[in-house]
DNA sequence: CGCGTTTGACCCGCGC
DNA sequence: GCGCGGGTCAAACGCG
């Protein structure tokens, strides 16, 4: 990707601040700071024009206009000089509204270029995903080799042990047993008693929560034995139309075929979510509640929350108007969005900074968001693939 | 009879 | 150390 020439060497660190800057800039179109133009610019201003006058565009204005030092005053006026003086405006005015165009057009650009590079940034993720995915299979039939990859690649929680595989094990550091897997949760609004996402579950467990009314139902993959992945099915307390689905660990088997071919676009919408938070980068605040995937085809309300030690992504759902997925269960949406981070935990958390493992950071959170993504393709690809897809279809144009 | 679900007991981490 | 609550286990049960 190359540059235009105009913003080539010194130039472009002269009058392109920090992408932080980029939009004060951009408003900041009659700012003072707007001196620094190069000389050989076709965009500076010209040097007939005072450089203070520029902003003082009172072309409507009747009262004493100044040009440089001397005051003219209307008595002093003939005919001749108010048409030379409409001409001269008008010709700043054209200059101007010619400066203003250029700018545009500079804004255009850049903001073309940061939609190519947001792209190039999910198709990375992507190819990423699909190699840890690749990497992950072929080892499974390895338990050493697999130990040693989720070792590497995932942090589990000691409550998930699997106690097949960590009879054998080696002790691993602590460190790691200490820490939460990520997880990923989606909201949707249905009646149905469990979403469709194309695996096998057995459920295993189903338990009262505290300040919920609806069990809990605890699922395991039967896909595969030893499959670590474990789902909970809960109702929404405020909203019990809404459930709740929660995957946590990732399969040891290739996925089915449905939900493969739609591992790409489950991708794309969580690697979207992670640049989204990574635009601002110079911020307190935690990534934009709401995430526009535009490129997806529709609006997928994706969030990242932290409690219990445990990173979650939720991608909600239940934004969407009738949705009526291909399969058995029936979906009917429509309510008014519930808050994204729905927890005193997100602003507790995250404001506190105290993610483990992380030095208290404005990064750390991005970090959580990636490392949900990244630590888990499987789960995010097979547990969300189906879902999502289900509403993309259903809902093409949403 | 095999498989999946139900459900009470148990384990474990965390906060006080 | 104790109590609470989330998560898991496993025996009992139901169904095809």
């Amino acid at each position: 990707m190359s540059m235009p020439s105009t913003f080539d060497g010194d130039d472009e660190t002269q009058h392109w601040p920090a992408a932080g800057k980029r939009s004060i800039r951009e408003v900041d179109f009659f700012s003072s700071e707007r001196r620094g133009w190069p000389e050989d610019s076709a965009s500076a201003p010209p040097k007939e024009i005072p450089a203070h006058e520029d902003h003082k565009l009172a072309l409507l204005s009747v009262g004493p206009c100044e040009e440089g030092d001397k005051t003219i005053q209307p008595s002093d006026l003939h005919l001749s000089n108010t048409t030379m003086m409409n001409w001269s405006l008008k010709i700043k005015l054209d200059k101007l509204k010619d400066e203003n165009r250029k700018l545009r057009i500079m804004l255009d650009w850049a903001n073309q270029s940061y939609g190519a590079l947001q792209t190039q940034l999910a198709l990375l993720k992507q190819e990423e995903v699909l190699k840890l995915e690749n990497t992950a299979s072929s080892i499974d039939d390895d338990p050493r080799k697999s130990l040693i990859a989720h070792s590497c690649k995932n942090i589990r929680p000691a409550s998930l042990s699997d106690p097949e595989t960590d009879r054998d094990s080696i002790p691993i550091d602590k460190h790691e047993v200490s820490v939460r897997r990520p997880r990923v949760s989606i909201r949707a609004r249905t009646d149905a008693p469990m979403i469709s996402d194309g695996c096998q579950w057995r459920k295993y467990g189903q338990k009262l929560a505290k300040g919920n009314p609806c069990p809990r139902a605890y699922y395991r993959c039967t896909m595969r034995a030893g499959c670590s992945v474990r789902k909970q099915v809960q109702r929404c307390p405020r909203d019990e139309a809404v459930l709740v689905t929660t995957y946590e660990g990732s399969h040891n088997h290739p996925l089915p075929a449905a939900a493969a071919a739609l591992a790409t676009t489950t991708s794309a919408a969580a690697a979207m979510l992670v640049s989204s938070s990574t635009t601002n980068p110079s911020s307190n605040l935690p990534p934009p509640l709401f995430t526009d995937h535009q490129q997806l085809g529709t609006s997928i309300l994706a969030s990242y929350s932290y409690s219990s030690a445990c990173p979650t992504v939720t991608l909600d759902l239940s934004r969407f108007p009738s949705w009526n997925p291909p399969n058995t269960n029936c979906y009917s949406m429509m309510l008014p969005p519930p808050p994204v981070f729905n927890s005193s935990s997100i602003s507790h958390d995250l404001h506190d900074g105290q993610f483990p493992g992380h030095s208290p950071s404005t990064s750390s959170m991005t970090e959580a968001v990636k490392a949900a993504i990244d630590t888990d393709p499987s789960l995010t690809s097979a547990a969300l693939a189906m879902t999502i897809s289900s509403v993309l279809k259903a809902n093409p144009s949403a």
